[in-house]
Order: C-alpha cells, then structure tokens, then sequence
DNA sequence: GAGTGGTCTAGACCACTGT
DNA sequence: CAGTGGTCTAGACCACTCC
C-alpha cells in the first residue's frame, strides 16, 4: 500500500510539513538551542511519517542552518552564532594607531583587522609566510613583471566555545618588503599595530581601501575549515590597500561565514 | 531486487554523481545555457539510475543555480547573470550632481541610485508611495516620538532579458518632506537627481551614508518577487542618509539577489 | 558492534505545464 | 488531455558515530 497524502485542507504535509514542526517547535521554545534532537526513528513514529521522509526534512533543517550535527551521529538545535560587525571605520583607527609608540599598538594584530574581532576571542593562531606566484587576478591588480614574487601570508584561527573559526590570506609584492627582514618571519605575528604599521617599516603610506564583497557558496574545504553548516553562504570580501604612490600595495581575501557576519560601510561626504 | 551501488572506487554514485556529470556537460559545452534538458525519465534511463535519483540531483541543481525551470514544466541550463556593481563612489557623485540643473540632473532616479542600475537597463518600473507608521527597527533609527508618521516609498522593477527584478524600500519620516507637495506624490518618479536631490528641497543636506549589510536567505515572498533560484542567498543592504545635524533623515532597504551582485566599498584615508 | 543518519531502488500518486 | 517534474511509502543497505 502506498499513501501519499498531499492535498489535504489542513496544511503542507510529509518533509516541509515536519519542517515547519519542528520549526515552530524550537520557535516555541520545547527545542532549545543546544538540544538533542529524537532519532529519526521515533520522530517517523510520532508524526506518523515515513523515517526517510523525516531524513529529508531534518537535511533541509540543516541546510537552513537550524540544525546540525554529523552524518552517523546525533543531531542537535544549532545555537545561532553572534554576528559580528565589521566597520571601515577601522581602517582610519588603524592608520591613526601606526604613529603611536609600540605599547599603545600592542593591543591588536593583522588578523584582528582583517577579520574584525578583538584579540580577547582568540583561542588559537597560525601563521604562515612564504613566497609565491599568487593566483592571476592578484597579479593583475598588482601589475607585477612575472618574475616578481609574492608574499603570502595566511592566518587561521580557531575561536572559544566553538563558534567556529576564521581565517585570511593576505599578499603583498616582495619586493616591497625585502628591505625589512623582521616582515619575512611569521615568528613576529601578531604584530602590533597590523598590516598598516609592517608597511610603514618600509615607507609606504596608505592612501585608501577598496573592500570588493561577493557572497557565493563555500567550497566544500572552506565549508569544512570555517565550520560553516551547510546552506550558509560565505562573504568573499577582498580588501586592496592603495599607498600614496598610487599603487596597490596589499591584496586581502577574507572569507566570512555569512550567518556570523554584518558588514558597515560610513561614507562621508564632502559639504556644499 | 534492492541495489545501492555506493562504494566503488571509481567516484561518488547516485544523485551527488549525476549532478557532476551534467555540471561537467554545461563546463564542457554540451549544454549551453538556455538549453532545454532531457527529461528526467530519459536522464534515468541514460544514466541507469532511478528517476527518483534523477529528481534529486536536478533539484540540488536547481538549488545552486545551474538549472532552472517550473514544477511540472520542462528545465532548461539557466543563463547564469551577470554581476552588477554597486560602488559607494556613487553616493559622491549623487551628491555632486544635486546642485547641477535639471536637465543634467534628469539622467537617474531614486531607484537607480539604490539598485545601482543603469536608467537604460530599465524595463517596467512601479512607484508605490503611503504613510505608514514603519517597522520598529527604523522607528528607532529615527528616534521618533509615536505620534510621527513615515514615508514610504516602494519601488519594483523588471528587468530586460528575463534577467530577473529588483527593489527597494525607502522610509522618511513624514515631518521632514510634507513642505514640499511634490515629494508626497509618485507621479513624480523618477525624481531626476535622487532621494540627495528630493531632500535639498526641503533644505537638508546629507552629511555622510551608514550601508548595512547582512546576508541571508530571501524569503519565499522575495524569492518570488526577485525571480531568485532557490538556495542563492540575499543580500539585505540598509542605507541610512544621516544629515548635516546629525539627524538620520532616510532609510532604505535594497534586496541585492546574491548571484548578481558586487559591492565595492573605498575608503579614503587621511594623510599623516 | 549496536545505533544513527544518509541514500539508493521501486512503485505509486499528485499538481502542474503545455499543447 | 498526455507528459513532466515532484514527492511520498516501503524496504534495503552503507558509512559513520559513539559507547
């Protein structure tokens, strides 16, 4: 026998009609967030649905970010993440701060800047500097001969009470910064005062900043290396500093999941 | 008989295989975009898998944009959309223009200035004008007394070549404008030079733009009206218009559909 | 190793599209 | 109206988790 049951006056039924169940549920507060979730068993037994019907809405659940848990292992009511604001009204705090002496810097690094928490969230850092080609588009921006190399510099960072992780990669044109050996060692992140202060070692001056954002879904690494449930997107944000000169200077990818993010742009204007 | 077929050494199979296999037909050639697909029974048989399975990994297309098509109606290979950008030099340029005569003025309107769209692109627009009392959230913007209405300015546009629509929601409070009879009218649409221009009217002058911006997924509502495939996310740009004393005069909302939309935000710093 | 989530086949049915 | 996409039940199986 084969009972299909769509089409009656009563409501949505079977997937998006759990869906909706479950959802008011949490939303009603008998699921909290942190909560096991039943097995897909006993839920196909209380709402009289077929167990992979129930497979299926709590997949899409998951994809909206309202549930997690691994495949094989249990499922539990996600806790939402805090968003976090990023303000370009960092970048003229930034600048201001690299003229400060070094105590008064101290207090965040590059990847504070770039990803826009406060160093007292972190939990674990790694740094990695090495030299490379760098992908075409960088290059472009750049417009570097093709015997010049890059520095690249990625950051990954793992956050408390696992709200996730967050990471950047940043290059710049070696040449720009052989002259100082201490911006070739990683040894030295955070450093104080950021990416602003390591350029004003070698005398450049930032003029401006242009933050390009494109929202796309994360690859499956991304995904897996940001903690990122499935369905969220990812914000590519990708910041390149301009020096007085007119040139770029630094090219920036920050990803951000885009459920624990809320991006704010001021733009002054000139007066009559 | 029951074969599951998962495990082999040759690469994934079932639904996650044959969404490779035809995204590998669309990067290869063999689909354009704007082709119609084979049916799901005819793919089943070509791929010896269940029409079941068929179903799925069309509908996981669907959900990331690669296909599109109606529930019951034949699916094409979508036509994937352009990138728009939206650059915040824009709001300079608004500004600067404010003060040009008319007929220099009269190449954009309100919407233009939000969506970040050519006057050209155009295909139907829809001019919606009301006193409302307004969310809570823009309420508090304002920091109104109860008593003072807002007005609301809807916008909704179709585009060229099935390219897909686009809006905006504008809130001002009621006080600020109801001197001028001509701004309480969506006749008046497009009103060359811009919201910049319609407030200099009733003498305010804009001191500097709050762009908020947060990414989700859009509603089913949105997702309609934006003519959005499923799983593309949305992004919720809030402007706010803060004016020379200090006061946040305007409000707008713009539903950026994800897929075809770049941002680009440039701050300018000061010299040392 | 039992339990769990995930996914496939098979067959049936429904709502919708498009002649 | 036939054809198409979508979705449900039912049963089987697999990879993984977690004890």
């Amino acid at each position: 026998m084969s009972e299909k049951g769509a089409g009656s006056a009563t409501g949505p039924y079977g997937a998006s009609r759990l869906e909706a169940e479950i959802q008011a549920a949490i939303d009603r507060g008998d699921l909290r967030p942190g909560d096991q979730m039943p097995t897909t068993s006993e839920l196909a037994d209380r709402y009289a649905v077929n167990k992979n019907t129930v497979s299926r809405a709590i997949s899409a659940l998951k994809a909206a970010g309202v549930l997690t848990g691994p495949a094989g292992g249990r499922t539990w009511v996600r806790v939402r993440p805090q968003r976090i604001t990023r303000h370009n009204v960092r970048y003229h705090r930034e600048k201001e701060r690299v003229l400060l002496p070094e105590h008064e810097r101290a207090q965040d690094g590059v990847a504070e800047t770039d990803t826009g928490m406060s160093i007292r969230d972190v939990y674990e850092d790694t740094y990695c500097y090495d030299l490379v080609a760098g992908p075409d588009d960088v290059r472009a921006i750049f417009e570097l001969p093709d015997s010049e190399q890059l520095l690249r510099r990625t950051h990954q960072r793992r956050h408390a009470a696992r709200a996730g992780a967050s990471g950047s990669t940043s290059y710049i044109p070696y040449i720009l910064v052989n002259r100082n050996p201490d911006l070739l060692d990683s040894d030295h992140e955070p450093w104080p005062g950021g990416t602003m202060h390591q350029l004003h070692t070698v005398g450049i001056e930032l003029d401006h900043i242009d933050d390009r954002i494109v929202v796309e879904m994360p690859t499956r690494e991304e995904q897996q290396l940001l903690d990122i449930p499935t369905g969220v997107p990812l914000i590519r944000l990708r910041k390149v500093s301009w020096s007085t000169d007119g040139r770029a200077v630094e090219v920036s990818d920050i990803p951000l999941p885009a459920d624990r993010t809320e991006l704010i742009y001021t733009t002054p204007l000139d007066r009559w």
